[in-house]
DNA sequence: GACGACCACTCGTCCGATCAAGTGAGTATC
DNA sequence: GATACTCACTTGATCGGACGAGTGGTCGTC
């Protein structure tokens, strides 16, 4: 149009006018776009790329097509689900930052709950590494890390020494290791001697627990992390599609 | 080949055979894939079918692909976040099943929670819906629903009569609402004195308190869901790609 | 050796055409 | 009135060509 300038290619431009007639109600949920060969006059392009741009809005929820009816308004897709994904934060975050204390790094014994996520047996000999986190000068975050010990081996995992970086990013500098996915075990209980020790709570504090699984794409468990969080200081959002 | 069999059509075979290739490890992660015009002589298609299947699979990112230097494996794209959805369960489940008891329906006014969540005034009159979901016979949820009156009007919400069907379902038979999207909010805390009589729990027993608003597309709330768990008796999983 | 021209190869976009197949309304037939 | 047919309109799939542009190598020149 205007001028040489950065031009979307008209396909994307196609997609990016229907949207904005579906958004701003040009194009009623539930009617009926105009047919291909009406959107080829108006936008002055061949039908192929017409089609193309109502594949793309097809694949992304905006419209619906129908063998020899027609394609019709679905609405503006809802957005995927969104949450705090302590399970991933836990791994992420570096220990350099103001309020973060390792308490504990080196070879520890395999609870039961860590034992079955990791696959290994109860007592086994793991790396672990614990942080507490601060959140103006009183405790609000009890975070444990547990490694297998081929996998922690030729890593600082195991040393009191801060780490800069997220656990993750550290442990994939040094070693072959691909996270995949992260499985998640979230409860409500009260909180045990030793994490009321750490985090300084009373004694029939309700505590969150999260107990989350690094896995790699042979779904092979690479780490556990337990959290802890007090319950009168955290909460966890969580938003999704209602379909 | 075969027949006249019911074949899929050619760019789908592509994207079906290639995704094989990047799962068994012929294509495998990171390295380039058959220029397109190698897929034309092997496929024995036209470019622009084979491009289409390109197309599929970046969108779908088994494939990245970049001009001037080619296409090549990204691997098999992860799955999106799952996880049970408390809050929808919560309107969709029916009450005529056998383990649950409808304990209370009719106006009542709203507590602060629910009345923020609502955007209306503390202890305004709004439905309350509750329910109790027994587990071989022990109590082990306890689901109170909130409507504001107007959109609970002219339904039977705020009857003591069971519904067969969710809720939402309800709702939306009988009036025109349109719920988009649920947020959660997730916190542990100790059971209060209403909750232990009707889970019957103990004094000091921890339970997972969730509070799951149901929004329409303009982010006006339509209902709420106070879902209380006792710790002991329930986990809840998560799990989401790790990148 | 450094630089640039050239070139083969790659993907990105767009076009117009063909044939197939599903839909729905109107029409002719019984 | 019910049925079958026709026809216009719709989307679905595919083709082959055209041009553009980014990448990376070779090769010649300086």
């Amino acid at each position: 149009m205007s001028n040489l300038e950065f031009a979307p290619p008209k396909y994307a431009q196609i997609v990016q006018a229907i949207q904005t007639r579906i958004e701003d109600g040009t194009y009623p949920v539930g009617t009926m776009l105009p047919s291909e060969a009406r959107l080829v006059r108006e936008f002055g392009s061949g039908r192929s790329t017409v089609v193309r741009a109502l594949q793309i809005l097809s694949m992304q929820g905006w419209i619906e097509r129908e063998h020899g009816r027609g394609s019709f308004v679905k609405g503006v897709p809802a957005h995927g689900a969104e949450r705090s994904h302590a399970g991933a934060s836990a791994f992420d975050a570096p220990e350099n930052v103001g309020d973060t204390t390792v308490t504990a790094a080196g070879r520890a014994a395999a609870p039961a709950v860590v034992a079955e996520a990791l696959n290994v047996p109860e007592n086994s000999p793991l790396i672990r590494r614990q942080r507490v986190i601060l959140d103006e000068d009183s405790p609000s975050e009890l975070v444990t890390l547990w490694f297998p010990l081929d996998i922690a081996s030729g890593t600082d995992l195991g040393d009191t020494g801060v780490i800069a970086i997220g656990a993750r990013e550290h442990l994939q500098a040094l070693k072959q290791v691909r996270p995949a996915r992260i499985t998640e075990r979230l409860s409500a209980r009260l909180a045990t001697a030793e994490e009321r020790r750490l985090l300084a709570t009373e004694e029939g504090a309700p505590v969150l627990a999260i107990l989350a699984t690094v896995l790699n794409a042979e779904n092979a468990p690479i780490a556990v992390a337990d959290i802890v969080l007090p319950g009168d200081l955290h909460e966890l959002e969580d938003s999704y599609p209602a379909t």
